[in-house]
DNA sequence: GTGATTGCAAACTTTTTGCATCCGA
DNA sequence: TCGGATGCAAAAAGTTTGCAATCAC
């Protein structure tokens, strides 16, 4: 996300330009794929700016979210999570998500795109008239090294 | 779920049978396709036993998922909810988990069943040796109401 | 200048834990 | 009997909020 697109987004909605929205922004886009928690953007931001507090951070991801320029998602540990969103399409309809994989033995989380969902929209909309505008999908099973551990084990 | 397959499940896993685990189960199969929060599930089951607390509760639901009776899902609204799951297939693998479609505008949440994600489960298997043995799927939307509604609105 | 934003601390909410008591097997 | 389960209260953990000081425009 370019900082002045940024910029222009905050000033549409008479929102200020900050030192601390810029360094947040600047922070998501440093760590591309990875699904940081509030805590961990607070961490990184204090490297640069030792005097933001997480009070700011939880504000600022939240206007982030709002103005869509990232997702918030929750893998079910305990804290939400954020990540640079896709880039809505030229309608600003339907939006690019990408999905997770989530290792239930490692924790690690692979992303993937693919829109094989777009079947079931359709069918959402012919039986109950449910618009569809986003979706998200979550994976649980087992990645390739751990099933090779729990092959091991087993033996 | 019988009351017997839950008492035989704790029994197999040495945990002990019971008023209040029987209670809470009870609690669940009275609000089939509903999406319950501990809070909630609390209150139910303080009308039929006054003295009962909210640690059991948690407590009773981390057994209950751990024992694939229930799912622990979430709305993203700030507290886990809990349902019903259904029976694992005769091979014990794949679980034939439902879906949910949240309105934006109510929050209002459409269950359905239907199972598209095999392409993509297979894709996965081949690309990235992911094994997936459960997925979830939550679409954003609009239903059919509030398109009605916000249609008006416009005019 | 003035209204939005920040940092701090305190509050809030959901969930977990310690511990004495109680209960199921 | 005896180890697991319960209820209560306190703690924990993540997030939000009130407010005075500060900053962007």
């Amino acid at each position: 996300m370019n900082q002045n697109v940024f910029k222009q987004m905050l000033k549409e909605k008479n929102l200020k330009v900050t030192r601390q929205r810029l360094l947040v922004l600047e922070l998501m886009g440093d760590h591309p794929g990875e699904h940081l928690t509030a805590e961990d953007i607070y961490e990184f931001a204090r490297e640069k700016d030792p005097e933001i507090g997480l009070a700011t951070i939880y504000r600022t991801l939240q206007v982030l979210v709002e103005l869509q320029v990232i997702d918030k998602i929750s893998f079910d540990d305990g804290f939400a999570r954020y990540e640079l969103g896709h880039v809505p399409d030229g309608e600003g309809q339907t939006r690019h998500h990408h999905h997770h994989a989530i290792c239930s033995r490692c924790g690690a989380v692979y992303s993937f795109e693919e829109d094989l969902l777009d079947n079931l929209e359709q069918s959402l909309m012919e039986r109950l008239g449910f618009l569809v505008v986003d979706h998200e999908v979550k994976l649980f099973g087992y990645c390739r090294s751990c099933r090779e551990k729990m092959k091991e084990e087993q033996s």
